[in-house]
DNA sequence: TTGTATGCGTTATCAG
DNA sequence: CTGATAACGCATACAA
């Protein structure tokens, strides 16, 4: 319609033969506003005809407010985030916004990233995890600009939500109690990971609640992938006595679990049993089917952006989402055979 | 620092004693600027203690230019798009720019989410399938921003990038063939699926280099989904005379292939060969490990955002990446057993 | 019921 | 070498 140039309010006042205020009023459907209804039809038609679109930038400069949110993981290749993303997108898109998500790690450090976005192209800022240096932490904080730890926490960050971690190690171990299990190992995450821990000591905990006090030797620390959880395996199998069930902490690790399993020719279920934390469609589809404890990770994601909207950046939170946590049983869990 | 505001140019050029637009100039290195050193250094400093950050939509609104580009996905679950993304980021971080990846379709359309982007939030658009509606293809040519179909197109699309999916397919049954099997089925894509199509001519074509007549019962058309996966080998296997090797469109069908022979009996690759268009870190932990067509995945994204910053959006784009394409060996595939 | 005026925080084009 | 000034496109309090 027009040649080269975007179409402005101006433009549409113009053809309109009104005000440009009145365009802005009539499009923000201002409450405190009376209109001829001919004037309304006059200028809806004008924007119609002229394909007006408001400009982001110009609004967000005159509102304070981009009606946007950011969302940033480590990571897309894991599967974990996939939902998390989907309920945060979901709950943005209830406010009538957009969540936009990034793992941009230029040079090994999500810092550039972050900054750029804290030039007040979001509303608010999701991460979950991916942050290495508390340095980044800082300078967030500098922003004045909302923001939210996602899945984990840091020594000194103030607003956080997590998951139940502790509840699905203790569901896991619970399981494979339950089936008669005693010599449960724990395929624990990796060092640094705040996830890891708390499953870590989900474990612990219920190990020693039914009588089995923690033995480093049944723990095993690897990456959440599938090549970390191959070769964790790989060593927990070579130990004696050899543990009859696994409660791995990531559902990446335990396809590699899976796998470092056949390779070393233990069966599962029938001489391994294994239980992970996580439940994603693929893992009805593993050879045998994987047994996990099923977070509410959507949850987390909409609970994050809620959280961005309705708390201040100043106060502190730090909430463990409380959905239902539900124990998949599928094929790699079973009574230890002998 | 600061008690509640954001700090502004104006409030940098107070503390340094300066005009804004020498804080301006000095912020973007304009070069044709002279300026005493001890300005400078007074300036810097200014911006240092008072942490000034420019605010991006003011910037975007003057230069018109948001230093972001969008990509749109129709999944975060389906772990191929995980590559894209990656060298997308890192392209546009190459550029000193941020990409923003979004899925949001909100009651099932992309429309809403498009819509918001397209208000000049981004300076460019790559779509990654998703996309249903022509309309909403025909609302994002009106908003005269530079877009880009990645991966598949549209009849009424001029401006696309994809892999050769042909090449692919061909490389696969080639591998098959030279392996001695004959009975070659076809798990194919969905129907609307552009991939899933040129994946399947390029099967029908490599088949009948081979002297094999195209033969419908040995096609089956399934979902992107290991779902999708299951169903359609299932039906597969239930034909006769039955296949001795499969060439599967999509490495997430592929585990429900996986599983589907297992559940019906079928050894994999004794009985049954099976070979996948596109290689992920999953792969290789399989049971059996797959054998894959690896696809440069990480390439098609980082040409997208090339060709989004050098053409513009009236030039026609029709490219296929040409990057390294590899038959990864894995134990899926055997020369049949009779 | 509609129009006017002002400012959001930058950048860019001028003067001085 | 540096300062004033005018846009960029929109929203809003206020005047008419």
């Amino acid at each position: 319609m027009k040649p080269g140039k975007r179409v402005t309010l101006a433009d549409v006042a113009a053809h309109a033969g009104v005000d440009r205020s009145v365009i802005s009023r009539v499009m923000n459907s201002d409450p405190g506003l009376n209109i001829r209804p001919e004037t309304r039809e006059r200028v809806l038609a004008s924007v119609k005809t002229l394909g007006y679109r408001p400009n982001a930038a110009a609004r967000t400069l005159r509102t304070r407010q981009s009606r946007t949110f950011g969302l940033f993981i480590p990571d897309y290749a894991n599967p974990v985030y996939a939902e998390i993303i989907k309920g945060a997108e979901a709950a943005a898109a209830d406010r009538e916004c957009v969540l936009v998500t990034g793992s941009g790690r230029v040079a090994g450090s999500a810092k550039p990233y972050l900054d750029l976005l804290a030039d007040g192209r979001v509303d608010g800022l999701l991460l979950a995890g991916g942050v290495r240096a508390s340095a980044t932490l800082a300078a967030l904080r500098e922003s004045r600009m909302p923001w939210l730890l996602l899945n984990w926490s840091m020594t000194d960050a103030t607003r956080h939500i997590v998951l139940d971690d502790e509840g699905a190690a203790a569901m896991a171990v619970e399981h494979l109690v339950s089936l008669g299990h005693r010599r449960i190992a724990h395929l624990a995450g990796p060092d640094g990971s705040d996830t890891a821990s708390r499953r870590a000591s989900g474990y612990r905990a219920a190990m020693r609640l039914h009588g089995r006090a923690p033995d480093p030797a049944l723990v095993v620390r690897a990456d959440y992938t599938a090549d970390g959880g191959f070769q964790a395996m790989t060593e927990l199998l070579g130990r004696t006595p050899r543990p009859t069930a696994v409660f791995v902490a990531n559902v990446a690790s335990a396809i590699g679990a899976l796998r470092a399993a056949y390779r070393c020719g233990v069966a599962v279920p029938r001489e391994l049993s294994i239980v992970a934390v996580h439940d994603l469609p693929l893992a009805e589809y593993l050879i045998p089917a994987l047994t996990t404890v099923r977070m509410p990770l959507e949850e987390l994601g909409r609970r994050g952006v809620e959280a961005l909207t309705t708390t201040d950046p100043d106060t502190p939170v730090a909430e463990t989402v409380d959905g239902p946590m539900e124990l998949v049983l599928r094929e790699s869990t079973a009574p230890p055979s002998a």
